[in-house]
RNA sequence: GCGGAUGUGGCGUAAUUGGUAGCCGCGCUAGACUUAGGAUCUAGUGCCUUACGGCGUGGGGGUUCGAGUCCCUUCAUCCGCACCA
């Protein structure tokens, strides 16, 4: 009987699922460790080869932690609110929630066969009302809490209100965008509505206008992470900038701790890098500088203070709401008629464009607190709203931005800094900045003189000492947009009373999604949920109209798949002191700052609050690589329908022409395939090689319906089996780097396991285990592959440990091993990597339980120790010939045995050896 | 421009972390068996050379008895970020 793998398959995954053999429980007399995927959102396309890449090394390795005795942790789920879905139903009408089902359903169908772990009695989707009750239910907290920075924790808004009553808001600790201060008294004095719109100033949930990345194609706002050079994520539209009110969250208030928590996680460098980016902490100062003739004081962050000296103007963002106050009369025309180009070129345009140099002197002076030099105020659209105050003071001899600046409008370049053993030269001459990050203060009054890193801090103690400014860390991170004028996505928990947001009573939730008729905006350009009939409290008071942003959903899931279907708290404190956090989070690089920084801000917020007991959600996090494609050319002459083969094609004029990868097997074309796939092809004529086959080109690139190149996962399944392609996408290379997918290869690993089925039956499917002792040659194989396969586990070198099988079977093979004492702790090895083969032969051998419950087999060194060892001989470095010494044999003495040998005489061709390097176990060498 | 990653046979890759470069697999070559198959088995396969031997881990330089691995420099590819003051 040869090795069946779609009955074996078929029936120990209906074995799986009757018997709920992933089924897990709170367990605590067993240690626990949670594995987690990145969840899916359900496309309409289905999963290709690559999507199950990281699901299949999770699988791996949840299994191998369970086979060492934890109780594992390793759920799935979906993101199932989303954009494509609601696109589909504005072109079809056919309602997101239905695609959405269809697309999980076969996402489902596709996963099972592949014989994953999952405990799916625990499976959450986002677009579930149970399940996004608790999304709803978070962002009502964050309504209710602000950020105080004292604790550095989120508190009640409540307890704000006391202090507000108490002293005002003047020496309140918290952050905040409230523009004014006030004191107890006037706080009493102020209406219940206005008291409202000073506490959305405080909430981490608030309601704001702001500048927002606004996309006209999608009809909605997106948060910085959803767009990428200037046009969204999703789609590739343009994005403008536009003022709107809309929900944010108060991220920013949480920079420092999302920061310094990257320092205790165990995630790549280089993902914790592209977070510090994100977050982007700067150090230095805001300074004020009084405007001639105005009693505006224009506000500017610096992270070189010291260079004050130098500042030759100031540059404000064009949307800075000074501008208008501070413009005289004559030159409001030309400031407005800049401002109003810079608004029109969109978000691309402006990035595309850093090259030219444009601004316009608004006809205002700032005078410089060090020196008392007036100096000219410009806006211009290199400086962003975004970042600090809006405006900078300009030190064109250091900073190369405002030294281009500096040159088209012939403005002044003052040297402050000097570059340690230079003397300062003449800036006229100078072509470009000089960015000093070190060096030594000229020009610059009483801090003449001094090094830069001293001479910062001494400027800061005087603009602080002078009431100028003071020492102030900045943060590019943004506060996160938290609004969608979208349809497909959680309703915000919030009703409007007299134009002020109030919360709905957590009992009231979830609020459910309503119907709708269209999936568009209305006429008068609300957003989908302004088309739903009474849209509003029972009261009549409406209800908000925008949608959550896609990363609502996914911030807090790790803590739901703990304690799924508790209707009373979001994770009980039971679960979530059993299981913590996650031990091991396994995803793409591409969430390092949308997701993963959402959900550690989440996270945190949710600490502080006590519902959970971590501050990090993810204690390891692992990025898969990418699979690409490998795409199949042919080349078709010009002007003709002949196709000429690859070896053959660089004699002709030809097209190279994407061919559908299922047509071609070891880059031979499937030339009837090939005539029938396009009715153009049908009268097709080739140009063959020698061997008389049509060879097709190849190509590395994504893997995407137009190149033809996507494999399809229940393809290989039904072709190879699940157990193959868990193995074949393992033995690709290693977990974290980008690999081309070729279907090729697979039979290398599908033989394999064939061989590893005849270690145990025969032709006729007896079984060839017997009972006898094993000798010494393989019990060594066996724990050489033990050791091996364990610690390539423990480091996720999956790719090597399906090397240590076929070497071990091989092994095997040879010593024509059919012992059960060697081949049973051998399908326990391999059961995390080929769990349905292994089953069934697990109970073949007679085992009446699933092969999860069997303990991994332990190693043991004995086995392994070896009496003697054959060295390389090395002349001069070069590696010449081999000889067998024992183990133990002491330098000395092989130095001295070596230079007697023979066959090291002939090398040293009568010389004498000048040095012996003898490394015991490893090398000789030689040098002469 | 800044930051990160990666460069090893025709291809995917391996190398106990400074000690035999090319393990394992694909592909290819030759052969065996055969109920002719996209099955199985055997042998070979980095490059150059008839051979002796030489050359080889993107290039150049260095440290070392010894470098794919460490240092300097340079090139290429990919991925982030990008007027961030």
């Amino acid at each position: 009987m040869e090795y069946n793998f779609q009955e074996i398959e078929q029936r120990w995954q209906k074995y799986w699922q009757d018997n709920n053999i992933y089924k897990v429980e709170l367990n605590p007399t067993k240690p626990n460790f949670y594995v987690l995927d990145m969840f899916p959102y359900p496309s309409g396309a289905g999963l290709h080869v690559g999507h199950p890449l990281g699901y299949i090394a999770s699988d791996i390795f949840s299994r191998y932690k369970r086979l060492k005795g934890f109780n594992v942790l390793h759920p799935m789920g979906y993101d199932s609110f989303g954009l494509p879905a609601e696109q589909y139903a504005i072109q079809t009408g056919q309602h997101p929630a239905i695609t959405t089902r269809q697309n999980i359903e076969r996402y489902r169908e596709q996963l099972d066969r592949i014989g994953f772990s999952y405990d799916w009695e625990r499976e959450i989707r986002t677009s579930d009302p149970a399940y996004y009750k608790w999304t709803q239910w978070a962002f009502l907290q964050l309504f209710k809490h602000y950020y105080d920075t004292k604790t550095q924790s989120a508190q009640p808004v409540s307890k704000l209100v006391q202090q507000f009553e108490h002293s005002g808001n003047v020496d309140v600790s918290a952050a905040h965008s409230c523009p004014e201060t006030f004191t107890a008294l006037e706080w009493k004095q102020k209406s219940e509505a206005e008291q409202q719109k000073i506490l959305l100033n405080y909430r981490l949930a608030y309601l704001a206008d702001s500048l927002v990345n606004w996309c006209p194609a999608l009809g909605t706002v997106l948060a910085n992470d959803e767009v990428v050079n200037g046009v969204s994520e999703r789609g590739g539209h343009p994005v403008i900038q536009k003022e709107m009110k809309q929900w944010s969250l108060r991220i920013s208030a949480y920079a420092q701790r999302l920061l310094d928590g990257l320092e205790r996680i165990d995630w790549t460098e280089s993902l914790k890098e592209i977070q510090r980016n994100w977050i982007g902490r700067s150090e230095g100062a805001e300074m004020n500088f009084k405007i001639k003739n105005s009693s505006h004081l224009l506000e500017i962050f610096t992270t070189r203070p010291d260079t004050s000296w130098g500042v030759t103007f100031m540059v404000m963002a064009p949307e800075n709401k000074l501008v208008a106050e501070i413009t005289p009369p004559d030159y409001q025309e030309a400031v407005h008629h800049y401002i109003t180009e810079s608004q029109k070129r969109s978000e691309r345009e402006r990035m595309a464009d850093t090259k030219t140099v444009s601004g316009q002197f608004t006809g205002a002076y700032a005078i410089n607190p060090m020196n008392g030099n007036e100096i000219p105020i410009y806006i211009s659209d290199y400086v962003l709203m975004g970042y600090g105050t809006g405006a900078i003071m300009a030190v064109p001899a250091h900073d190369s931005r405002d030294f281009r600046f500096a040159r088209h409008f012939n403005l002044p370049v003052i040297q402050v800094v000097v570059a340690p053993d230079a003397v300062a030269s003449d800036t006229s001459q100078w072509t470009d900045s000089f960015d000093a990050k070190e060096g030594v203060m000229i020009h610059s009054g009483f801090i003449d003189g001094l090094d830069v890193k001293k001479a910062i801090r001494k400027t800061i103690e005087y603009i602080e000492y002078q009431g100028i400014g003071k020492g102030k860390i900045n943060f590019r991170l943004r506060d996160a947009i938290f609004s969608r004028q979208r349809y497909w996505g959680e309703p915000l928990p919030i009703y409007f009373k007299d134009g002020l947001p109030y919360p709905l009573n957590e009992d009231q939730l979830p609020l459910e999604l309503p119907e709708v008729d269209k999936f568009l905006p209305t006429e008068d350009g609300q957003p989908p949920l302004g088309r739903a009939e009474s849209w509003s409290t029972p009261e009549g008071y409406p209800y908000e109209l925008s949608t959550m942003p896609g990363f609502a959903g996914s911030s807090a899931y790790m803590y739901r798949y703990m304690d799924p279907s508790n209707p009373m708290e979001l994770v009980s404190k039971e679960a979530n002191q059993y299981w913590k956090n996650v031990d091991l989070y396994l995803g793409g690089a591409e969430h390092a700052t949308g997701h993963l920084i959402y959900s550690r801000f989440w996270n945190k917020f949710l600490f502080d609050l006590g519902v959970v007991c971590e501050d990090e959600p993810f204690k390891k996090l692992i990025n898969q690589g990418m699979i690409q494609g490998r795409s199949s050319l042919v080349y078709r002459i010009q002007q003709s329908n002949t196709f000429v083969s690859f070896e053959k094609s660089s004699q002709y004029d030809t097209t190279p022409i994407h061919v559908d990868v299922n047509m071609v097997e070891n880059d031979v074309l499937d030339l009837e395939a090939f005539k029938a796939w396009r009715p153009e092809f049908a009268d097709a004529e080739f140009i063959l090689n020698d061997h008389d086959q049509y060879k097709c080109g190849y190509q590395v690139e994504k893997m995407s319906k137009r190149y033809y190149n996507v494999v399809n996962p229940d393809d290989i399944v039904l072709k190879y089996g699940a157990d193959t392609l868990r193995m074949y996408e393992m033995f690709l290379g290693p977990l974290d780097q980008s690999k081309p997918w070729d279907t090729n290869g697979i039979d290398g690993v599908h033989k394999f396991l064939r061989k590893f089925w005849r270690l145990f039956f025969d032709r006729d499917g007896n079984l060839l285990v017997e009972l006898s002792n094993p000798e010494a040659a393989e019990l060594k194989i066996l724990h050489k592959t033990i050791k091996k396969v364990n610690e390539d586990i423990e480091r996720f070198n999956f790719n090597t440990s399906v090397s240590a099988f076929m070497i071990c079977v091989n092994e095997l093979n040879e010593l024509n091993c059919h012992k059960r004492q060697i081949l049973e702790p051998l399908t326990i090895l391999l059961s995390p990597f080929a769990p349905h083969i292994c089953e069934e032969i697990w109970h073949q051998i007679g085992h009446p339980d699933s092969i999860v419950t069997a303990g991994f087999p332990e190693f043991d060194e004995k086995y392994l120790v070896e009496n003697s060892f054959e060295y390389p001989v090395s002349f001069n470095g070069k590696m010449r010939f081999k000889i067998n010494f024992p183990a133990d044999l002491s330098s000395e003495e092989i130095e001295k045995q070596i230079l007697a040998n023979e066959t090291a005489l002939k090398w040293l061709e009568g010389k004498p050896a000048r040095k012996v390097v003898v490394v015991p176990k490893r090398i000789i060498n030689i040098v002469f």
